[in-house]
DNA sequence: AATTGTATATTTGTATACATTTATTTCGCT
DNA sequence: AGCGAAATAAATGTATACAAATATACAATT
């Protein structure tokens, strides 16, 4: 009944079902329109509707599910405006941030933050292109840790959620693409060790902007072979 | 079982309990890290602990309500970083929600927001505060209306319901910022007048940065009167 | 008096039964 | 065949019963 995190933290039937629904819509299993319906999914988990329930509300206030008129539920369809909106909103929390993160860094922090900023540099060298998104992550997510904003972070995370699904949808990343990505980061980190907070956060605004157009691109494939409605 | 909104909207048992909690953690009548029982406000709100527990649910992910590591809740606490937090936040997602509020308003909608503009100052040079927050609040909602951004809309008005508790728990606005407040709405209706988005959004940033300070002193009092925790 | 253990009570978590609403099918009618 | 109403089925909404976890009260022991 009850199962426990990594971190030793304790995770209800509920807490297990949202978890693996939202990684459901995220991996594409659950594809965008798709119905969901409460009785299935409990006999498929074996569990009761309750904390099925409990965890689609829950994904639906997160808008990865949707809910009809009639009260029917499907996953979130995807959308070239909603994109834009992620993008832009994202842009400026990650700015924000990553400008906080820098004012309260330390000397040590700056060190960490070198570490992770090589394993990118190197990913995006030898063309390993999903360690490039997977160390970019952990540069965020480690700046985010650093500043200490549990209202933007977590505002962040969800947006970030949604984010990996559309990234799912389409092709991996270019390898260009890829290795701008690198030299942002590493721009960011130059900043970083000057302690040029605000210059860090201009980056970062600019590298956020610069990986829209990517997302735009792999949604609008996405669209057109599927010629599926945006929303 | 079921009823009606003034938009014609359906509201289950489950969204009223939701309404109503939300309402009274607002204005205090559940007050800050009282704990809550679900059996309690079933017995309460005459309904059963279903639709009860999924409103709580709701109230936890805004953070309205906590869950206790024991699993129990309890109203939010206050907290002086909290707002610091939000009014970063919402700073910036104001400002970008009226930058395209502008981009794409037409003459009309210039015309309207002047209108708002005019009762706003009216209710300063009359000393009508209560009325200054009211105009201000639509002020804001027509901008987001004309955004169209829905992302960003969702996020301010969660904001701005933790906002909303906060200026409950302190003694109403001076006259003076009351009135500073007005001059400005009207510099950024001026700047929506000549179409400068970009101005819309420096200024905008600058009045939620002012009226920053006017809610840290109010919770200040209420923290300094209470002698709570913060969290 | 402090502490520990046990019994009891309280609270939340989950399952299930039932009610209500919505969708689909069937059947009668033209 | 096409339309519409009634019947049926299927989904969500709510209530309730029970299980599991936690808190409380109190006695026993030191």
């Amino acid at each position: 009944m009850w199962t426990f995190q990594s971190g030793g933290k304790r995770l209800s039937t509920k807490d297990l079902v949202y978890l693996e629904l939202k990684n459901r819509i995220i991996e594409g299993f659950l594809k965008p329109n798709q119905s969901v319906n409460e009785d299935q999914l409990a006999a498929e988990l074996e569990v009761s509707r309750t904390p099925v329930r409990e965890a689609v509300q829950r994904l639906e206030t997160e808008e990865l599910i949707i809910r009809l008129p009639n009260g029917r539920l499907k996953v979130a369809p995807i959308s070239a405006r909603e994109v834009n909106e992620i993008f832009a909103v994202r842009g400026l929390l990650e700015g924000l941030v990553a400008k906080e993160a820098i004012q309260k860094a330390g000397d040590e922090d700056i060190r960490e933050l070198g570490e992770i900023t090589v394993k990118i540099v190197e990913a995006a060298e030898q063309d390993r292109r999903s360690d490039v998104v997977r160390y970019g992550s952990e540069f965020h997510a480690f700046l985010y840790r650093l500043s200490g904003n549990k209202t933007a972070v977590k505002i962040l995370n969800q947006l970030n959620d949604h984010i990996a699904r559309y990234r799912r949808l389409g092709p991996t990343r270019n390898l260009e693409r890829s290795r701008q990505a690198a030299r942002e980061h590493q721009e960011m980190f130059e900043a970083a060790r000057n302690r040029d907070a605000t210059l860090v956060e201009e980056l970062m605004r600019r590298h956020i902007s610069n990986s829209l157009a990517a997302a735009i691109e792999s949604i609008g494939h996405y669209l057109a072979e599927n010629n599926a409605q945006e929303d």
